[in-house]
DNA sequence: CTTGAAATAATGAATGA
DNA sequence: TCATTCATTATTTCAAG
């Protein structure tokens, strides 16, 4: 079966800004950076095979070149209260701004993830809430007050599995070896 | 209006692991965490009014409690061609083992995101993809070709707001001054 | 990209609040 | 008990090859 090209250099068909190139250093670099982003130059440097010097090199051309948007902290939200998710599907009103109800959404200081998508519905939002009265001050009073949606649909999340390592796993996928930007075909 | 309590100090009610107490100096760090965590311990530590030592001992307690599940990195996965967002909501089969299904589709690379639900659907899963063909074998393919899936509802995202820095706004919503624990009322 | 030297940061012990 | 200072060890950065 032909394997896909995932990691391929090309121009993002004049949207957006332009893709760019991995080798098996950045590769690994960002497989590792993905596992513990606050380890030293100096242990990436022995983990990847290569001096600090160029390791920092590659670190600040990441962020120049926007792959790297930010290093961030995964966080057990369960430690602190917020180990309930409930995914919104929202119906907007016929010729509804977008943009007004998705400030208004990203004011929710509960909204974990806010997707414009086409189907059914017309966003579905990920909230990560405390307990019952707080989801039900969620769904019942602040989302319905908000302008422009038609309708809600709620699920309660039971679990979520992979919430924080798809960066992680999709650099593992990339073994030393492999040929670069190739998804071995399942 | 009554403020919600977020980070209270309680035990989680014999399910899952206890509750974690923070300090507003345990907020502020974690805040900056959340913004740059490959920052020094020198720099945290200017930021938060603290000595560097003060800082590792907090940070040492962070991964120790499981508060900080691990130091990441945020991808521009538009920038390595994975630029394109689908959501998928599937409903198995009438006693269907969930275990078998969700190992299944862990095996997929392109899944970003898997929550098991409760309402319309039995799961959630939010995969990364490259194009439309990429799309459609996934979809019409290898999603389909797994065990126990009676049916699945495909949303083609079209952009997403909010996806990595929930932590950041959730950590920020809390200024130097605030009483701990409590979410403005919106 | 690598090496080595200078600047900067992390760690741990001793100490004071 | 907790945070700070200081000395030691480790790391980052810069210049040169």
């Amino acid at each position: 079966m032909k394997k896909r090209s995932l990691f391929s250099a090309r121009i993002a068909s004049g949207f957006g800004e332009p893709e760019v190139n991995l080798d098996h250093k950045d590769v690994a670099l960002l497989r590792e950076l993905a596992r513990d982003s606050r380890q030293s130059q100096r242990a990436l440097s022995r983990k990847v095979g290569m001096s600090p010097p160029a390791v920092a090199e590659r670190l600040a051309r990441f962020e120049r070149t926007g792959v790297v948007k930010q290093y961030s902290v995964a966080i057990d939200w369960s430690r602190l209260g917020l180990g309930v998710v409930a995914v919104v599907n929202i119906t907007l009103k016929p010729d509804q701004d977008r943009g007004a109800i998705i400030h208004c959404l990203r004011q929710l200081p509960e909204l974990e993830q806010l997707t414009v998508v086409t189907g059914r519905y017309d966003l579905t939002a990920r909230f990560r809430i405390s307990d019952q009265p707080h989801l039900r001050d969620l769904i019942l009073d602040r989302v319905p007050a908000l302008p422009g949606i038609l309708r809600t649909e709620t699920l309660l999340g039971l679990g979520t599995v992979d919430t924080d390592d798809f960066a992680s796993r999709m650099f593992e996928t990339y073994p030393e070896g492999a040929e670069l930007g190739a998804v071995p075909a399942i």
